[in-house]
DNA sequence: GGTAAAGAGTGGGAAAAAGTGGTAAAAGGA
DNA sequence: TCCTTTTACCACTTTTTCCCACTCTTTACC
């Protein structure tokens, strides 16, 4: 489960470290894709794979099919740590994306989020607003 | 199992370079057909033979059997790397992608779709909102 | 509270790999 | 047999990756 949330720079090579605490759960394989808002998304192997199961299991007309797989497999991209606990970022996410330099990463339980500084601000914001209001019908809903 | 999108020059003898994480699982027979969209797909050779039984298997009329089989087999090039991880693109299938210079290619899960730079840009907008409608609807139905 | 040790953040250099183009040999057709 | 086309091999340049090193912060122990 990742939790928090870090700020690092994001070397001339386009490397990025990622937290520490997040390191151990982070040592195989990684899945990294272009998130629905704009930010990159981050998952170990076997959650990626899970949650792409879950799509394809929908029953869709095969033309669909091909093109969602296309959104899905085209823009994620595999790679792993390096010895210091960085990733290499595909600049194609990270343009995709608007990371420059910096870089917010985000503990999101099953996944990681990856943001631009000030997206990451105006985006935590409305988070935290809406927040009460998804907790609140939540409650309703029992 | 391929992902990730790449952009590589064609060159004036009609080589494609592949990206060198897919080379690994291309290693033997390849097969290239034309896309139902306007691109070539490339599979392993036993991926393809998969493709093929399952569509094979299915109770269709002996003459729209026939006729599947011709557009199936029949516009199917075979071909392998070579020591630098190239294909040759087969020219007619580089002309009814219409790829000049320039190409994308696409990891699509079992297959690889090879694109024009500009028709790829506008079917992934396409496809990511697609992809956004299927995430919203699965939603929904909890 | 201070000091020492360990760990984390950051940057750089060297080696390996990838991208690209060309040449030569082989194969096929005229 | 000769010419054209294709295929395999070779070579160079750029990029990427891996490893090492330094500094600063945090942590633990005295």
């Amino acid at each position: 489960m990742f939790l928090g949330e870090y700020e690092y720079k994001v070397d001339n090579k386009g490397r990025l470290p990622l937290p520490p605490k997040f390191r151990q759960d982070l040592r195989g394989e990684l899945v990294l894709t272009k998130g629905l808002e704009k930010c990159i998304v981050m998952y170990p192997a076997e959650e990626w794979r899970k949650v792409a199961d879950t799509l394809s299991a929908r029953a869709v007309p095969s033309s669909k099919f091909r093109t969602m797989n296309r959104a899905m497999f085209g823009t994620a991209f595999s790679l792993s740590l390096d010895g210091q606990g960085r990733i290499a970022l595909p600049s194609l996410l990270r343009t995709g994306a608007g990371i420059g330099d910096t870089a917010i990463v985000v503990g999101a339980n099953n996944c990681i989020e990856i943001w631009n500084p000030i997206l990451w601000d105006s985006e935590k914001t409305t988070a935290e607003e809406q927040l009460w209001q998804i907790i609140e019908s939540l409650e309703e809903q029992r």
